[in-house]
Order: structure tokens, then C-alpha cells, then sequence
RNA sequence: GGCGAGGUAGCUCAGUCGGUAGAGCACACGGCUGAAAACCGUGGUGUCGCCGGUUCGAUUCCGGCCCUCGCCA
């Protein structure tokens, strides 16, 4: 027997992560637990790759909804516990660094700005400069001016509406990764030759098109639509370019996005690498395989 | 065939009154604690079309050639 408890599968876009999880659903009583911070959004089905097997948190919230890690993290917490009491195996599948970490540990992140406070700093910032508005931060916060460069307007007026609050940007111990998981959990990386996944991008993105993606954005710009789920990548292009144009900027978006991704695999904790050239089902064994001979990392610090 | 414009980084282009060159995009690497498909930082990757001439020195000036685009035949 082995103490795992739970399974998480990361890997670049376009790597099969959804296949191989459904693979192994097929093979195990399991319960699948999306961690991405596109996919939660209803409406863009066919742009944001949803499949269509039965998978928490995906298609959650409307076009409209200003999303948050936060916010996704409860979610994903009790998604997974539930599962647990039912005595299936949770499967964690991710696209997003961030929220696949969210999935899996506890964040304790800083509270949310009351109403208005952001929009604030926003101001200050835009008057004062990035130099003397990071400057003001030294004053009041220095260990999180420390943390975040003047020139990213984001952070620092995160930074500046928390030390009004008292409380601090910086963290007070560990970083990113460097805490337990809630569960027992194995972490897996699908790995595959740029090329192949080069190749799988752009043959994807071309089916996009066939599969309507063009409808699809026009009706969901047609609503209201919120600062996140306006950064969904070709959202833009395909609204605004004539289609080839469309197709190869979305094309090198996506492949730019996959480059992140493997940023990303290379930073959590304890992942362990599994080839995925490959049918989805032979990837699914062998992860079952390691997974039934406990072979689990430690969840602790990267190596 | 004639006239005109042009050939510089992976792409689009700038520039050097002669001292071997730099922007944007792309790419690579790094960071990230309630926006993460977001945001920020660092890095220039090059027979300056080819051959010859002038010169201490040519991507730059001169001559020839090749190629591309446009207009006229």
C-alpha cells in the first residue's frame, strides 16, 4: 500500500494532460479537479481547451467574474476533500503554475482591499512615478519593498494598499513551493521534445478555428467581461485580426505560454518527470505504477 | 528591356557626414503570496546581398554583378 493521497498532473499546454487523466480515471475510482485559471470560465469552451469529461472547476463562473487565486483555492480545497470522503482519488490536472499550487497547499495570502483602496494606489503610483512611489513603500513596508522592483505597478500598489492595512506583501516564512501539501501528493510533469509539442500546438490551434472558435469569441465579447478572462489568450486577435493573422498569433502566444509552463515544472517541489510522447493510457500505467509503489517525493523544499 | 525604390538580427526596420551597428517584436534566462494565459527584471543572437576599387581603415564612398518590389514598355 502506499500513503498517497492525492495525484497531480502538470505539464505544458497541449501535452495531454487532460487525456492522461481520464485515462487514469478510467482506471481508478477518481475524481477529476481542474487547476486553471482560464478553464473556470463558462462561455469559451472550445478557446480554452475544455474537455469533455466531467471535471471540477471548470466552467465555474461567468465571462463576467473577476477571478482570484483565493477565491480558486477554497474551491479546489473542498473539490479534493470531497472526493477524498468518498474514497476516490483525487487528480489534480493543471495548466496554471500558481493554481495548481493553490490546489495543493495552504496559500494564507493576505487579505483582499477594501473597495476603492486599489484604485487609490493606482493614482498614487501614476503621480508619483515608479521611484518614489516604491520609495513610499521602503518608508512603510521595507521588507516587501525589498521583494518587488519599482517599475511593477501591480506589486507595489498590492504592497502599498496592504501596509496601510498593517499587513505586508512579504511573506513571513517560506516562498513559493516550499510548504507541505494538504495531502499526501504526487506530483507529475508531462514531458515532451519541443518539436512534438510544437507540432501539437499548432495542429490544435488550426482545429480551434474549425471547431467554431471564431463564434465563440464574437458571442462572448458580445457581454460583459471581466480584467481576467480578458487576458485569455487570442481573445484579442480573434476579435480584432483578419483569420490567418489570427491563427499564427495565437499560434506564438500559445507556444510563448507552454514555454512558461515549463518554467513552471521546473520550480515545483518534488515533481517528477514522465515522458508523454506517447498514448495517454501507457502514460496513465506508468504513473498508476509509481504512484502504487509509494513512490511519492517529499513535499518539502525543492532539492 | 527602360526608370525608380530597396537588400543590415529569426521578423519589421533604424543607423553609421568612413573607425566592424541598435530599436520593437520574437527568443532565452530569472523573479513572483487574493489579477498568474497576468505582471516585472536581465540578455543582442549579425559575412550590414556578392566581387572588386579608393583608403591606415569600407556595412558606409565609387564601379560592376546578383536578387526583390513598383511603374513603364
Amino acid at each position: 500500500m502506499t500513503d498517497l493521497s492525492v495525484l497531480a498532473i502538470f505539464g505544458p499546454t497541449a501535452s495531454g494532460k487532460s487525456d492522461v487523466a481520464e485515462a487514469i480515471a478510467d482506471r481508478v475510482p477518481a475524481t477529476l479537479v481542474s487547476a486553471d485559471a482560464m478553464q473556470v470560465y463558462r462561455g469559451l469552451s472550445v478557446l480554452t481547451n475544455q474537455s469533455g469529461r466531467e471535471t471540477e472547476l471548470v466552467g465555474i463562473w461567468n465571462l463576467d467574474h473577476e477571478a482570484s487565486v483565493a477565491e480558486y483555492a477554497g474551491l479546489a480545497h473542498a473539490a479534493v476533500d470531497r472526493g477524498l470522503a468518498r474514497g476516490l482519488l483525487p487528480v489534480v490536472v493543471g495548466g496554471t503554475g500558481l493554481y495548481l499550487r493553490a490546489a495543493l497547499v495552504e496559500l494564507e495570502l493576505p487579505p483582499q482591499p477594501a473597495p476603492g483602496v486599489r484604485e487609490q494606489w493606482e493614482g498614487e503610483y501614476d503621480r508619483l512615478g515608479p521611484d518614489a512611489a516604491h520609495e513610499l513603500l521602503a518608508e512603510r513596508d521595507p521588507a516587501a519593498a525589498a521583494l518587488v522592483h519599482p517599475n511593477d505597478r501591480r506589486r507595489v500598489v498590492r504592497a502599498l494598499e496592504l501596509a496601510e492595512t498593517g499587513a505586508s506583501l512579504a511573506p513571513r516564512e517560506g516562498r513559493l513551493w516550499s510548504e507541505e501539501t494538504r495531502h499526501p501528493t504526487m506530483i507529475v510533469g508531462l514531458e515532451l521534445p519541443p518539436e512534438v509539442l510544437d507540432a501539437r500546438i499548432e495542429a490544435r490551434t488550426r482545429r480551434m478555428f474549425e471547431d467554431g472558435v471564431e463564434e465563440e469569441v464574437l458571442r462572448a465579447l458580445g457581454g460583459p467581461i471581466s480584467s481576467t478572462a480578458r487576458t485569455i489568450h487570442g481573445l484579442r486577435d480573434i476579435a480584432e485580426l483578419p483569420r490567418a493573422e489570427a491563427l499564427e498569433a495565437l499560434i506564438r502566444r500559445t507556444r510563448r505560454y507552454a514555454a512558461y509552463q515549463r518554467k513552471w515544472m521546473r520550480r515545483i517541489a518534488g515533481l517528477v518527470s514522465v515522458p508523454a510522447d506517447r498514448p495517454a493510457g501507457e502514460v496513465a500505467d506508468e504513473i498508476l505504477e509509481m504512484a502504487r509503489a509509494g513512490q511519492r517525493l517529499p513535499a518539502g523544499p525543492a532539492g
